[in-house]
RNA sequence: GCCGGGGUGGUGUAGCCUGGUCAGCACAGGGGACUGUGGAUCCCCUAGCCCGGGUUCAAAUCCCGGCCCCGGCCCCA
């Protein structure tokens, strides 16, 4: 009697064989485009001092970490993420290694907050870090890399949104805010409040009239750069923030070529955290009923590797979320369906142990071939195998019994059409293959 | 951290408001009817009131606290 009963915790998930089918399929469409764009796979430590992530977020982030002391009295925390540690590893051992570098992971991440939809405490994320470049074709390069990231796993109902720091830096200046991100993220709310309760809650903000009236343009700096980017040059008059959407506009050109163009658009709204993006940030939306935002994000950070005490180095990277991409591409139907049974199951009728090693002796044959192939272990009887059989759809059952074996021979059944056919057992393993082709 | 809704066998649920029959049903699992043939039927078995306290003669049921789940807020690297 189990005296006690030990659950999960909070904010983590069983994947079961039926889950870790699809995540496998998902993965490895997601791995072969990171491979073919020359990223190298990496792992860094599932912990870290905790010193990392406030070094680069500071203090308040530490709420949000699976933070811990280990028996040593060290200060370490799960890694909420990869970019701080690839940074780490950078600054560590590669500060020489020929540029650039680009490096892909896919993996788990841990955060201390509330779970709820699309959100837990342990969530895996594929991703990329490119580092030392500084050139927009390093920014097109992952944005490219992330759109043929999620068209090879079939999803097509998506855009990936492109806003830029330096532009939202700029606009602040412009109003004459100091707290830049305190607009941002207020700007982040507007989908959620009606235009009258926004332009109440600007005017809390302490915006005028004239500012609220920019704050509008800005929201409106949203969709194909033919459209916004010459709106933008008209809001924005700063000698940087022209030169930002120079750079922007090339980045479009890029994008063309890369093939990619129709999933791209601007969204000068994008903030993404504020944490340690410099420049172009982004992320990927996804249509969906499932209250799901963005499926994934990224963008450039130019001074990370120099805070955690590397030399300027700038870099740029994306993580796609697959806890949220998941269950997008399946209420679009979009992952194919995955047979998780085994081709065949042998089974024996008698308890005689020379049947139960010829069992055995074919079971390990159609192994040797590749065949997905089990043998009754329970001890069932033939009635109950073959209920067993379809019940988990194996397609082929070979049955032996003392009849078979005097002959040296065993029968074949086709669980679909119920058809049996008597075979010699050297024989079985190029039937079965036919079968089952 | 805060707010709302919820927690009954492995799964889905009835019962809770209006405390009191062995906590019912279905599916799944195991066995049998049928000792060499399944996807049909019948029978049997396994298995449950999230945890702790309180009220009461009596708690799955009412009250309090906790934990967990679902969703929302904060936050979202």
């Amino acid at each position: 009697m189990a005296k006690q009963q030990i659950e999960r915790v909070k904010g983590t998930r069983d994947l079961l064989p039926e889950d870790m089918v699809k995540r496998r399929y998902v993965f490895e469409r997601i791995r072969e485009v990171f491979e073919v764009y020359g990223f190298k796979e990496i792992l860094t430590p599932t912990f870290e001092y905790t010193k990392l992530f406030q070094l680069r977020s500071g203090e308040e982030v530490v709420k949000q970490l699976y933070a811990f002391k280990d028996k040593g009295g060290r200060d370490v925390s799960l890694r909420p993420d990869l970019t701080s540690s690839v940074a780490r590893l950078f600054v560590n051992k590669f500060q020489n290694a020929p540029k650039p570098v680009k490096w892909y992971y896919i993996t788990n991440m841990f955060r201390y907050e509330e779970p709820q939809s699309g959100r837990l405490r342990e969530f895996w994320q594929a991703g990329v870090e490119l580092i030392g470049s500084p050139n927009i074709e390093a920014d097109a390069e992952v944005i490219a890399l992330m759109i043929e990231s999620y068209l090879s796993t079939g999803l097509k109902d998506f855009t990936l949104n492109i806003g830029d720091r330096i532009l939202l830096d700029e606009f602040a200046k412009m109003l004459g805010v100091k707290d830049d991100i305190g607009l941002m993220r207020l700007i982040d709310k507007k989908d959620k409040m009606s235009r009258e309760e926004f332009i109440e809650a600007l005017k809390d903000f302490g915006l005028n009239d004239d500012a609220i009236e920019k704050v509008f343009s800005l929201i409106e700096l949203k969709g194909k750069p033919d459209e916004v980017l010459p709106k933008a040059y008209e809001l924005f008059t700063s000698k940087e923030a022209k030169e930002e959407l120079k750079k922007i506009e090339e980045l479009f050109e890029l994008l063309k070529a890369y093939g990619v163009y129709d999933y791209a658009l601007i969204d000068f709204g994008i903030a993404r955290g504020f944490d340690y993006y410099t420049s172009i940030v982004f992320e990927a939306i996804a249509e969906n009923d499932l209250g799901i935002g963005s499926i994934g994000g990224g963008g450039r950070y130019d001074n990370l590797i120099e805070v955690f005490g590397g030399k300027p180095t700038p870099a740029t990277g994306f993580a796609i979320g697959i806890e949220r991409l998941i269950p997008i591409l399946e209420s679009k139907g979009l992952l194919p369906n995955l047979r998780l049974s085994s081709d065949v199951l042998v089974v024996y009728i008698g308890k005689e142990l020379e049947i139960k090693k010829k069992v055995i002796e074919i079971t390990q044959m159609l192994r040797k071939e590749r065949i997905k192939a089990e043998y009754e272990l329970q001890g069932r009887k033939l009635r109950k195998a073959l209920e067993y059989a379809d019940k988990v759809e194996i397609p082929l059952v070979i049955i032996l019994g003392k009849r078979d074996l005097a002959e040296g021979k065993a029968t074949i059944r086709d669980m679909i059409s119920g058809e049996q056919k008597s075979i010699e057992i050297e024989k079985i393993a190029k039937e079965v293959k036919e079968m089952l082709a």
